[in-house]
DNA sequence: ATGGTCGAATGTCGA
């Protein structure tokens, strides 16, 4: 089975470019973020012609995160239990869905930004995580055999290989101690992120600002995950970052991240 | 060569 994720910065703007990637990259299941629309003006038929269902939630023009399998896709959930809502609508914000595809429990996350650490979203950010420790330790209480993959844009990099200079972040949300350490108790909790290992750093990332000629000057975060259970993390055989996918016009400013699992 | 922001919804904001 091959797992991919995938910030694509809006579905309808680059369902072209990400049903081109499907078709050549043989991906079974793929978790997007960003698709920047709402549920009925997802270009569902575009991907069922190649073989995908669909299972999407978005709300408004912001955030917004989909599945799309051709292995089925079952058990389809919005939000995680105990996700904090911004504001006091649960509807405003999608990021987070839900589904069971070929056997594993797949949740495609869109991790708040934060925006500044002086901003009321950075805390925000803060719960969001922390809630989300929470309910995804749960489920490995519950069982341990489980096999999770929490994957999507967590907008933090962990470590500081991650950023291409940290004294460009030395004031900024993604790479704060507090990030980091909500981030570390999702490890802590039972799931690794199974990529770095077939992914050695330094200078290895998901995401390059379109400004300021990020990606040509190779300056990039490592801010997309995917995360496994040990059951999950058991079976990786192999992992790659797609960095040809972010080239050329009508990129996302996000690269897909692939993750091949033993059956 | 990958290349001086982009996208959705407006008259600007979020990333």
């Amino acid at each position: 089975m091959r797992l991919a994720t995938w910030n694509v910065n809006s579905i309808r703007s680059r369902a072209d470019r990400v049903a081109a990637w499907l078709q050549r990259s043989d991906v079974d299941v793929v978790a997007l973020q960003e698709t920047k629309c709402r549920d009925d003006q997802f270009p569902e038929e575009r991907f069922a012609d190649l073989g995908y269902q669909v299972a999407h939630v978005g709300y408004s023009q912001w955030n917004g995160v989909a599945i799309l399998s051709r292995i089925g896709i079952d058990d389809v959930e919005i939000g995680f239990p105990g996700q904090p809502c911004w504001g006091e609508d649960p509807s405003t914000e999608a990021r987070a869905l839900g589904a069971t595809c070929g056997g594993v429990r797949v949740w495609s996350l869109y991790v708040p930004n934060g925006r500044t650490l002086a901003d009321p979203h950075y805390q925000y950010k803060l719960e969001w995580l922390a809630a989300l420790r929470t309910t995804a330790a749960g489920w490995l209480t519950e069982d341990p055999t489980a096999a999770v993959a929490l994957v999507g844009d967590w907008n933090i990099a962990l470590e500081n290989d991650d950023v291409w200079d940290m004294a460009v972040f030395a004031h900024s949300t993604h790479v704060s101690p507090p990030e980091r350490a909500a981030f570390r108790a999702i490890l802590e909790a039972g799931y690794a992120d199974v990529v770095r290992p077939h992914t050695p750093g330094p200078g290895v990332y998901t995401y390059w600002d379109y400004t300021q000629l990020r990606f040509p000057r190779r300056e990039g975060m490592r801010i997309d995950f995917v995360l496994g259970s040990p059951a999950l993390a058991g079976r990786v055989t192999g992992a790659l970052i797609d960095r040809e996918e972010r080239k050329g016009k009508g990129a996302s400013d996000h690269a897909p991240v692939i993750v091949d699992l033993a059956d």
